[in-house]
DNA sequence: GCGGCACTATGAAGCGTTTCAAATTCTTGT
DNA sequence: ACAAGAATTTGAAACGCTTCATAGTGCCGC
């Protein structure tokens, strides 16, 4: 079946195409029983007007793009919820960009939004080397919003978390509950992310005096449950053994207490773990894991109206949003017992 | 700045826009140094052309639509990235529409990538009411391939496991165990993975001479984690206690564990739980859990592949991919121990 | 019965590309 | 130096829609 335009409905229902076009847009200045007609024509002839054409005409296309590091990690499909809910009641579609890791990916991914002339952008991320793309974007007119890093310049929007305060309160947890010889698995420190994470992680445990064990500094290249794993088996390879670690997301963090486990140590006994995102599955865990928590949501919905603002207000004032993180204390430091009971023969 | 066009290029060049359109789209076909010099026309304009415009004259929109309920379920997250795989290697970029099982919200999304002309659609569910929407769509050439589900007709692609199989696979387990009072905590049964896991799960129940209780029937209207924690509050209230719960998916499975946990009771010992997807979260659960495998990424892969092959091949014939699932017995069954040893003192 | 007014409908221009037949320029062989 | 052919470039039409100045219609009160 040939795809309609808006002349063969104008044509079926006996109008000029201008008249068409006003009932799709302003249908309040067209009579009722053109309307009535028009309307007929469209449905029998399944007439769907293109977003291109419309496009030409100089309307925005209203669609924005989300660029996220892994969409499987549910701290980011938490982020999303809050982007789409925001995007999806102001009529935007949210076009996600999950280019796991890959710089190259990330720019055609990039690419494409820019072709489209979306919106507006959500970094999550900004790629080695993709930071003139995004920066020509802006001079262009595309807002780009940062999402969960805190943006350079004042005359960008961003909606963070202070990174540095979580990896300090990691920190400090760690060692107020006596340990003394930490390990750090992190994900890549050209995430500025990761970088702050550890600096506050690292001004902690100098204050209390512990230190970071030779060899147990981990940059994973993955932030993922496997990453976790292997950085786990390295730390046990170490010569010198941890007692504390603080992984910078929950994934490394059920990586690396999956592995210890399975190797036959206990958790909190024999390894405390602190994660960070304290994303929903942190609580169901094999040992359930205390982790630095992000209001992801909240981080999704503020960045994405930041962002539809810039889109569409003149006069729109940039910001700087930066919210505080929060420990939840679980099993996996051995400071508290989650909601599950302890299921040892001495109390069954 | 300006948005500069095709036409700013070619001044800039000293060249005919139908020029500047050959470097972009056949560059073997202009000559050297005029392809340099409007290469240099477009850095210096930081030119990016429209893909709008492109669109009209007829050019393919090289994006896919991939529709489903929650892309904060692990298990679609490993769909997706499937579909991004084949898409991002052929130059597609995928719209990831997660409608949150709100059937208007998925009609607004499918008609934003009607108007959008994308070259098709991956659905996993069609919402009550939509199906006339998907019908048009294929009426119209913008092929759409089922994904999760098996497609009712022979003229149209589909990428499924066999959910009643899986179902059965559920059902038997739990009775070789010996369970013979049973529950099921399912999604909403007008979808039809639903409908067929609870037929393959009741078929295996009655074969064992195993009852499903009164009230323990269950049929969440999501299938997340709290919708599990209250579809246990409720089997808790029940007359007669299950000992064998199948759940149509690991979200609520895991919903369920940690309800009845926190609630004092014990897995395996007291409630059996068999999940359904085998997200990789259900290894690190409290009580590691036993789950039904469905091949999430293949899942994906091929369905990407089927639709692009429609979208692309004058010559493409419908198929109809079916796949096995398989049974991961856990903890959660008791019948076995996953990688995870034992905690309890006795063996400490 | 007519001027004036409020509604409605019209149609052509314009948006930024691609395409393709036609025009132009360059090469080559003689 | 010239014709023929190859290589390159040109320019206008076409794509489907919105906009807006203009034209048309119908109704009112006098």
């Amino acid at each position: 079946m040939r795809r309609r335009t808006i002349l063969d409905v104008a044509e079926r229902a006996g109008v000029s195409v201008g008249t068409v076009s006003n009932a799709l847009n302003r249908p309040e200045i067209v009579a009722e029983k053109t309307l009535a007609s028009i309307q007929a024509a469209i449905d029998e002839l399944h007439f769907v007007p293109s977003a291109a054409a419309r496009q030409m005409t100089g309307a925005r296309n209203p669609a924005i793009g989300l660029i996220v590091l892994d969409i499987g990690n549910p701290f980011f499909a938490e982020v999303y919820r809050g982007v789409e809910d925001v995007a999806g009641e102001a009529g935007y579609v949210v076009v996600v960009c999950s280019f796991a890791g890959d710089p190259a990916h990330e720019r055609r991914q990039l690419r494409q939004l820019e072709e489209q002339r979306v919106a507006g952008i959500l970094a999550t991320r900004v790629g080695k080397g993709n930071s003139r793309v995004y920066g020509r974007m802006r001079k262009t007119g595309t807002p780009v919003v940062m999402l969960d890093q805190r943006s350079a310049s004042k005359d960008q929007c961003s909606v963070s978390v202070d990174d540095v305060a979580g990896g300090r309160l990691a920190g400090e947890h760690l060692c107020e509950l006596g340990h003394r010889r930490l390990a750090l698995v992190n994900g890549p420190r050209d995430w500025s992310q990761c970088a702050d994470r550890r600096t506050g992680f690292l001004a902690a445990a100098e204050a209390a005096g512990a230190q970071l064990l030779a060899g147990a500094d981990i940059e994973a290249e993955q932030m993922t449950i496997d990453a976790g794993e292997e950085a786990a088996r390295k730390l046990l390879a170490g010569e010198q053994l941890p007692t504390g670690i603080f992984c910078a997301n929950d994934l490394l963090a059920l990586g690396v207490e999956h592995a210890l486990i399975a190797a036959g140590h206990r958790v909190p006994e024999d390894f405390a773990i602190v994660g960070y995102d304290d994303v929903a599955f942190a609580t169901m865990a094999f040992v359930p894991l205390t982790s630095v928590r992000q209001p992801a949501y909240e981080l999704g919905r503020r960045a994405a109206e930041q962002l539809l603002d810039e889109a569409d207000d003149e006069k729109h004032k940039h910001e700087r949003v930066v919210f505080a993180p929060e420990l939840v204390v679980r099993a996996s430091t051995g400071a508290a017992i989650d909601a599950a009971p302890d299921r040892s023969p001495i109390r069954a």
